[in-house]
DNA sequence: TAGTGGTCTAGACCACAGC
DNA sequence: CTGTGGTCTAGACCACTAC
């Protein structure tokens, strides 16, 4: 498929998109049917469908049975949010990338970290936590519980060549993840791990992964405010 | 269609799915051909098709031409993050919204701003800052610039009714957004407006919008980290 | 050459909404 | 009833990769 010569379906896309770019529909407005998609472009329904079923998968179009396409209500912005391996992410700009690992350990369940890992109260579970630093600088906290019935090896890991994260994949892939993000103030450990003030604002994202309706692990990533921050971008 | 009876395409993603979450194709595996998708489900090939086209959407393969399906790499877990207008999620939550216009007025804009917008050094941009409150409560300082070009009309805008990102969703459909989320101290301003210590920690995303390739807008978002957070899910 | 994915067609049946 | 989207089929041609 030459750059010049599009496929069918992505033409009729791109008509799509362009006429939402430039407000020939705007949010509500009902679009053309497949029907007549089809008698404009001279292609089949297949075609058409397929153009109108990734702009819904895309949050441009709505669709509804039996009515009709109308243009997105674009008040909710969705962008994609990429939460890679630090590991990777330090070594794709090119940098060294060092674990400290401060603890590592099974520990008791207290209530509360206990229901989170859909365990009973007081039951095992493993703790580490590790300092990951870029280029000799303390770049994140992760202050990591899990789930010893997913991970049973886990604490046999050497953390120094794989992160937490690489290898709960390895045994579970990721299936389901729960993330908060905010701004805080570390806590006295972690500003000493991390060589900041204490009132130093922090990103703090805290993440709980599930995997088939079994709680995996539970993570705290405390990162220096100054150090570290998330980007991305919405491209439809 | 029933619940317990699903369409074809969505029992060969279902199945694909199942086998990826229980580990019968660890990342990089080689999944079914096609043609055995077609020969196992009796289905034709136009549904293996889409059920595998909508799994490479979703991130969990990765398919060659020529060479065949392969369980994805997960190194990077991609999820969505929506980024809701701040009057729909308060409201969505059941609280009242209230927005203190701060200032609303033509500036010149300096050369750092003007290249973020694609202007020339000292044109003339939109300024406003504004103070969302969530019942009472200071929620979100919003500094924002516009460019003049694309919404002529947006000083005359009334914010305490329609927010900026609602007005400029009206006249040019968001189509690219670049962020950032960063914890940072708030300016002197800033922590006077929102009511917080100069040293309290603040979670700011500053995005860029751009609409066919012109920047429209650059807002810098200012929230304390005591009252705000971004969460969400990843759910495949 | 054989196997893979990428795409298209022409028609079909169904479910649903609105008149 | 008509018009809409939701889905499927059987076969086809092409481009690419590996051998």
């Amino acid at each position: 498929m030459k750059s010049t010569t599009q496929a069918p379906y992505a033409r009729v896309k791109h008509f799509l998109k362009d006429g939402l770019a430039s407000g020939q529909w705007v949010p509500g407005d009902q679009m053309p049917s497949e029907a007549e998609l089809v008698a404009q472009f001279a292609v089949s329904r297949m075609t058409v469908g397929r153009a109108l079923r990734e702009l819904q998968a895309e949050g441009l179009v709505t669709r509804v049975q039996g009515v009709g396409s109308f243009a997105a209500h674009l008040s909710r912005v969705s962008s994609t949010l990429t939460i890679r391996d630090l590991h990777d992410e330090i070594v794709a700009r090119g940098h060294t990338h060092q674990a400290n690992v401060v603890l590592s350990r099974a520990e008791k369940a207290g209530a509360s970290l206990a229901a989170q890992l859909g365990l009973k109260s007081g039951a095992p579970v493993f703790h580490t936590l590790i300092v990951h630093s870029e280029n000799g600088v303390p770049l994140q906290c992760e202050d990591r519980y899990v789930n010893p019935a997913c991970a049973p090896d886990y604490l046999q890991t050497d953390f120094q060549k794989t992160t937490p994260t690489q290898y709960l994949l390895t045994v579970a892939p990721l299936w389901e993840a729960q993330y908060s993000i905010e701004a805080g103030s570390p806590t006295a450990q972690e500003a000493q791990l991390l060589g900041i003030g204490a009132h130093d604002p922090c990103l703090i994202v805290v993440r709980r992964t599930i995997n088939r309706g079994v709680p995996i692990t539970l993570a705290r990533l405390v990162h220096p405010g100054t150090r570290y921050q998330i980007s991305g971008a919405f491209k439809p």
